[in-house]
RNA sequence: GCCCGGGUGGUGGAACGGUAGACACGGAGGCCUCAAAAGCCUUUGCUCGAAAGGGCGUGCGGGUUCGAGUCCCGCCCCGGGUACCA
């Protein structure tokens, strides 16, 4: 008998095997079709927690199965080593970010090398890293260049206390600063911006082309949010001159409109408010400040005052009617034109809204019978709006459209939920932003030698005050790269949403030195064939990376046809810890350090696939460890099956060629075959947690078999596919079986085991019998069973006939050969 | 609030609109052992019944269908995102 599967020993052997061969390098010639596998890079957050474990077994499994199928796969690693936490922690405890976060990427580092993961090593790259921010800043030069990154106001976050701009995670659910505790206002700030809302349009119609999961695609649709509507002028009544602009997606219900209003934020605000009302706005305006935008969009929010009046009066143009015009907070300046029309008949908000102020409410479309809601936005006839009755609301909205263009009160206009990126960030662990500012000469890009523009290390970090870049004495000092002046540099960083945005180009050719990437080298790679990473950045990080994609592939970075860095996509689900995710800012991990060493990275593996579907999330209970000991268990059984045979199956005979095959041969081999099918599409669907089961049943099966007898080849036959199956899930251990049965050749080289179709086949199925709808009785009959003669077998069933009650059925729905259901 | 998911035995989960509960975990019983660990075997949704056998069962309420965990409508609860956490 073998000894045990000892992982203690064989992972580090075989960890060091592939790190020492180079097996899973790749080149720009390697003969073999390509494949990008990428999971997205990860925050260094220390020793991995079971999210990375999740989220970098899934990755591997892939690497490893590709490579099973003869693929070239590009796998490479990096970390996402910007941000705040590593700031953070300098507040804290004065340790300075790069040292802290250099010692966490080691951390990381070690713990997937100890997963198994593996890479190609000569690709890993960090952010903060030097010659990685070198080619942050080039590119944001380029966008600059290209009229893709501009400067404009926007509120932040502000801390009075802290003199200081918080990130929205650092303000807590009472709108107070979580260090300060003070009240935190939103304050306008000179920030820079990247052009995503250029790209809106493309940004939509080319998801259509990916292969991502629906849900992301909807999230991202939504996100974009594209509304086909109309611009409309309401003329202020006793203001000839002044008329207030407003969009909407229902030029339809024009005829109910019974008020008007603009946001608080509007660029000709105190154009609309009369002085008796001046005072009552500014105390207003001054609470709204205050206020997240996930509050003044809340519904229940209508229940506090949220408006006031302007004193303005505004003309519906449809009728002519006057309206008041109030100031409110649900409208947001950035969106549209700052300013809506209310139509409490058809739109819930408004109908709140008019509620609360007492405002007429006019329904104009009619409600389905017995509709019991508020608002009614859904379709009908068109009732109260003159020349548009009895329209449909789409008809209506044509003919609206078009008579307010007629008529020249408004046209046609696209408008996308969509806002321009902000990516400047007043922290000093980010990339800084290679800007330089000349009193004669404006915004101008610091010079390429320039780069990479590093911050000093001589920097305070105190819990009170600005940027520390800000406050450096030198930092900001420099010259005009065009007039050669003096002059002062940007000191705002990048958000590390820009990282990433285009580290996946890097990996496929980290080695160039004139550009950050080859675009031959990267049009050999690029798109990622499998994008893996967490929901949660199903909405921002993906679409920031497609918006640098285009971008670059219209600056001439990318090759012209290259618009979509991901082809297909797999979100995973979160790993939870008492109903939260597991993440370190919650301080909820467990690392999997323990595993390692009790289990072994296999087994661990082995219970993130087998735990559940991929792309659903998990609770990390009391019973995990059991369950992570019974794919121990399981491990310990294939290795006994696959390296004991001798001592254990003494049933097992020499060959078949001498004789008939058994039934005992047949039936497992048939076994085996029905696995290779079952698991090879599981594999491809990402039903790893099936894939699991199907390969302890097929262990079951064999332990069954090997005692009964069965021959040689037929046995070993099984054997070699169950390793082979599992050896993307369980490297470790599968190479060293391999290795002891096979000699020194890599398992992974070894080939996908392949079914054998005319194994597949069955000559019996099993039909279901029902009565009424209702499972009464099975019986086994041939394929081609006549209708005949299973209603004869399914009659002649005690079972079914007592179900029957003697009664004849009314009606039967074959399904031959697989169901009779007997209708009453 | 809004957008996107999810809810099935004691637990994790399985199930082309057609046998609900594969495969595991846990439990119960047994074999092996001086004993234990490991391993092996049997059993395990709830309920009535001695058994044979029956009834009930996929968050809740409706609907479509010969037939619904699966499709449709309306709720409830849980998770993610919500533009400066990444």
């Amino acid at each position: 008998m073998a000894e045990a599967f000892n992982p203690s020993e064989i992972e580090p052997k075989w960890q060091r095997k592939w790190m020492e061969s180079g097996e899973f390098e790749v080149s720009f010639d390697d003969p073999r079709e390509k494949s990008y596998v990428l999971c997205m890079y990860p925050y260094p957050s220390g020793s991995a927690h079971q999210g990375h474990v999740r989220n970098y077994t899934f990755g591997d499994l892939n690497v490893r199965y590709r490579t099973m199928n003869g693929q070239a796969v590009l796998s490479p690693l990096g970390y996402d080593s910007f941000g705040l936490p590593a700031e953070n922690a300098a507040i804290k405890t004065g340790v300075h970010p790069r040292t802290f976060t250099d010692a966490r990427v080691a951390e990381l580092r070690a713990s997937l090398v100890r997963l198994g993961a593996v890479y190609d090593w000569r690709r890993e790259l960090k952010s903060h890293d030097p010659s990685y921010m070198r080619w942050t800043q080039y590119l944001f030069i380029k966008l600059f260049e290209a009229g893709l990154a501009y400067k404009a106001m926007a509120p932040v976050n502000w801390c009075p206390g802290c003199k200081t701009v918080l990130a929205n995670e650092q303000v807590l659910s009472d709108g107070t600063c979580e260090r300060s505790g003070d009240i935190v206002v939103k304050k306008d700030l000179e920030q820079w911006f990247f052009r995503i809302t250029d790209y809106a349009e493309e940004l939509l119609q080319d998801l259509d082309g990916l292969d991502w999961p629906e849900q992301v695609k909807t999230m991202q649709r939504n996100w974009i949010g594209k509304s086909v509507g109309v611009e409309l002028d309401l003329s202020v009544v006793g203001e000839s001159d002044l008329a207030l602009r407003v969009f909407t997606t229902r030029p339809d219900t024009g005829f109910g409109i019974t008020y008007a209003v603009v946001s608080p934020e509007h660029r000709s605000l105190w154009r609309f408010v009369k002085d008796e009302y001046r005072r009552e706005v500014e105390e207003f305006i001054d609470e709204v400040r205050l206020r997240s935008e996930i509050e003044r969009l809340s519904v229940d929010m209508t229940k506090s005052k949220r408006g006031v009046q302007t004193g303005s009066y505004v003309v519906n143009p449809f009728n002519g009617k006057e309206v008041p015009l109030y100031v409110a907070d649900y409208v947001l300046a950035h969106y549209g034109t700052g300013a809506v029309m209310g139509v409490p008949g058809e739109d819930q908000r408004d109908y709140d809204f008019a509620k609360a102020y007492g405002l007429p409410i006019l329904r104009t479309v009619q409600p389905p019978e017995g509709f019991a809601g508020e608002a009614y936005s859904g379709a009908g006839e068109k009732i109260n709006s003159e020349w548009m009755d009895g329209l449909t609301v789409d008809e209506a909205k044509v003919k609206a459209i078009r008579w307010l263009e007629d008529n020249s009160l408004g046209e046609s206009k696209v408008n996308y939920r969509l806002r321009d990126w902000l990516v400047s960030r007043q922290r000093y662990w980010g990339c800084p932003i290679p800007i330089i500012r000349c009193s004669s000469c404006g915004l101008t890009p610091a010079r390429e030698e320039e780069l990479p523009i590093i911050a000093p290390d001589d920097v305070e970090f105190l819990p009170t005050g600005e940027s520390p870049l800000y406050r450096h004495p030198d930092f900001r000092k420099t010259t005009c790269p065009k007039c050669g002046e003096p002059a002062e540099r940007e000191t705002d960083t990048m958000d590390t949403f820009v990282d990433s945005s285009w580290y996946f180009l890097r990996f496929a050719d980290p080695f160039a030195e004139s550009l950050p990437f080859d675009k031959e080298v990267v049009a050999k790679w690029m798109p990622v064939d499998q994008y893996i990473g967490g929901i949660e950045h199903a909405i921002l990080h993906l679409l920031y990376a497609r918006f640098f994609t285009k971008a670059l592939s219209d600056i001439g970075l990318l090759n012209s046809d290259l618009r979509e860095p991901f082809r297909r996509l797999f979100t995973q689900g979160m790993v939870r810890l008492n109903g939260s995710k597991m993440s370190k800012s919650k301080g909820n991990l467990i690392t999997p350090l323990q595993y390692f060493d009790s289990v072994g990275a296999d087994s661990l593996r082995l219970f993130h696939l087998f735990v559940g579907p991929p792309a659903d999330g998990f609770d990390w209970t009391d019973q995990t460890d059991a369950i992570i000991e019974g794919c121990n268990r399981f491990l310990q059984r294939v290795w006994r099956l696959a390296l004991g045979q001798a001592e254990s199956f003494p049933g097992v005979t020499l060959n078949i060629v001498e004789r008939i095959p058994s039934s005992e041969d047949l039936e497992l081999q048939a076994a085996v075959h029905r696995s290779i099918a079952k698991v090879t599409s599981d594999y491809e669907r990402w039903s790893y947690n099936t894939a699991v089961a199907a390969l302890m049943e097929l262990t079951n099966a064999i332990y069954r078999h090997g005692t009964d007898g069965v021959a040689r080849e037929i046995f070993d036959e099984a054997i070699d596919a169950l390793v082979k199956m599992l050896a993307p899930m369980v490297p470790h251990m599968t190479s060293e079986i391999w290795e002891r049965i096979h000699g020194d050749s890599s398992i992974f080289r070894s080939g996908w085991p392949v079914a054998n179709p005319e194994m597949l086949v069955s000559s019996v199925e099993t039909l279901i019998i029902q009565v009424g709808g209702k499972f009464r009785d099975k019986v086994t009959v041939p394929l081609d069973v006549s209708y005949d003669d299973a209603l004869t077998l399914a009659l002649s069933s005690p079972k079914v006939r007592s179900a029957l009650k003697d009664k004849e059925p009314s009606k039967v729905v074959a399904k031959l050969p697989k169901l009779l259901n007997l209708v009453l």
